[in-house]
DNA sequence: CCAGAATTTGCACACGGTTGCAAGAGACTA
DNA sequence: TAGTCTCTTGCAACCGTGTGCAAATTCTGG
């Protein structure tokens, strides 16, 4: 071994004992740079022996680009944003870029601490997956050259890229299916959160009712998606007349209120009530659901997004990146067409 | 505005703005730097008219402390993982540091790969969560002053720390808990993944069996959680004889077999078998399930290694961290007691 | 108003890399 | 052998920040 106790090695110690120069260190590790055969064999040799490892840290200082990128995020655990958040630390690794996560409580104040963090690790990019962050703020990491993206923010701020969902579109389709199940007497569950997504798909939803001449009640029973869910069952059934049809604006939402009809009031699934959500979580194919519902191709979200960051020139797109449409999954909780059966 | 138009604002540009020195602006963002609260005024001004933030790769570079904390983990949608990985990253940040989170596919050489990058961004700290790191990288993390910390890998490396749960104990407790509830018939369901802590759990369980004579079929039906669990539901019931006790060394496997014996085999939980599993993740809480299992104390466990990470000092420990001992959560997954009913 | 103490300020170097530039080393041709 | 061309290599400047040291300024007390 060594005798160096403690500390990172650097590229002069390498270069020491190759018995070369710094340059030709850096060169050895630097794509493209030239090097001979003989002295790269004898640099890898001596970084190997040392230990060494290029500090990205100081390389960022003179190139401009630090490889990493921030990842703001809220309630991680949920199973959507979990997903999300494999599959964007995973593709970022793929083009050599690495996340740094940021977790939130979503309230302002939060978010606006961590475009602060992302900005004072010179982060190439943000990835804003909840919370609405302030525009002033959004703007001044524009203004620095980091580019943003919004996942389903509907703020429509110059300069970051906001990749939608086709919120609205679906939930009509949503309606369609249950009123085309059957269903007569609809209602709609979401949360108390309250972000733009669940609200967009809430208003389509209502509106499409709004066309056919029906007005339907809306529950918001609390902040979180499972025991939200349930809590709106209970309140739904707990007087004669409860819906037939149901529209959940989250998977989760789905499952809490499927778990509450059926054990609290012994309703079927979907003979009783046709139950329909949105995201297509893991959870959502279990066998004691199998809940229809829409999913988010996920994989397909985040490699849009992806190739934004990794694109190198402007740092501002025109923010109408192509909308994500979500696909229909067919599984048992609404009845078939009836004419189908 | 200003004239400025790509890129970072840097110090240097503040204090012109300021008409200071450089070190000024410098020692205006350091804690316990010695600036008159006059200049100081005018670089917090002239700072918030350019849009300046600290560069902390910069600052990183003098000073020993990155601030970043690289987190090794794979499986990330896994509800056990995310609540882990939430956990985590809230609690770095709530020490200023933040967790850079690299997403593995769990096989040693993409182990290598993750551990390499915290040494690139010279993290002060590693986390691993899942995989089997290579114990000389290990060392050479460690050589190089970084802090390492594993949880639940059994490997005894001298300078890592290793956060251990009481998973033999455990298991025994669910051998003990299954064998007064009646249970003559048992079973252990696990999967191929074999992680470290996995395999503790399986043996234990079938020691204590082989104590009291008994040979126990274990079933490992494939990688991932809940299928793996199904399957095995399959296999245990296609012929008869099948369990009436089984103890599932995961909550995602115990769900999935769950699900299989109801479904596929008509069974009742728990009057035809008690299922407990491990590891209380919030799927288990729901009605559908009522899972009896036992609770890794998440928020305890991450508590203790970023005390860890934030004792400035020794960068190697003694490994033996007070290992973690779960909770059992009663729900309704097992026979009550014979005498107790 | 002055000496001395206390505080503030700027200079210059360090941190660990990258890179333009010019000089050096071979290789090839005439 | 000289001349030209190509490939390597080292020097030195730079990226943006922190900080020891000495000079400059302000404050305090007589």
């Amino acid at each position: 071994m060594d005798t160096r106790e403690k500390g990172f090695v650097s590229a002069e110690t390498v270069a020491r004992l190759a018995g070369v120069s710094r340059s030709a260190v850096s060169r050895t590790f630097t794509d493209g740079a030239s090097v001979s055969e003989a002295t790269r064999k004898k640099v890898l040799e001596a970084a190997d022996a040392l230990g060494y490892h290029v500090n990205h840290l100081a390389r960022g200082l003179s190139h401009e680009r630090s490889n990493i990128v921030g990842i703001v995020v809220s309630e991680i655990p949920t199973p959507y944003q979990a997903r999300l958040l494999d599959e964007m630390t995973r593709q970022l690794q793929a083009i050599g870029k690495i996340g740094m996560v940021i977790n939130t409580t979503g309230d302002a104040a939060s978010v606006a601490n961590a475009l602060r963090q992302t900005l004072n690790f010179r982060a190439d990019g943000v990835i804003v997956l909840s919370g609405a962050p302030d525009a002033s703020l959004i703007a001044a990491s524009v203004a620095n050259g980091q580019r943003v993206i919004l996942i389903n923010r509907s703020d429509l701020i110059e300069g970051p890229a906001n990749l939608a969902v086709e919120n609205a579109e679906t939930a009509r389709e949503a309606y369609h299916l249950l009123r085309r199940a059957g269903c007569q007497r609809l209602a709609v569950v979401s949360s108390t959160a309250g972000t733009p997504s669940l609200t967009a798909r809430e208003n389509a939803f209502l509106d499409a009712a709004r066309a056919d001449g029906l007005t339907l009640p809306v529950i918001k029973a609390g902040p979180t998606g499972y025991a939200a869910g349930a809590e709106a069952a209970r309140q739904l059934y707990s007087r004669s007349g409860g819906p037939d049809g149901v529209f959940c604006v989250t998977d989760l939402l789905a499952l809490g209120f499927m778990d509450a009809a059926r054990h609290a009031f012994s309703l079927r699934v979907p003979q009783d009530v046709s139950i329909i959500g949105f995201d297509d979580i893991e959870q959502a194919g279990w066998e004691s659901y199998a809940l229809t519902t829409f999913r988010q191709p996920v994989e397909e979200m985040v490699d849009a997004i992806v190739q934004l960051l990794a694109q190198t020139g402007p740092t501002t797109w025109p923010h109408a990146v192509p909308p994500i449409k979500p696909i229909p999954i067919w599984r048992k909780s609404v009845l078939p067409r009836p004419e189908a059966g």
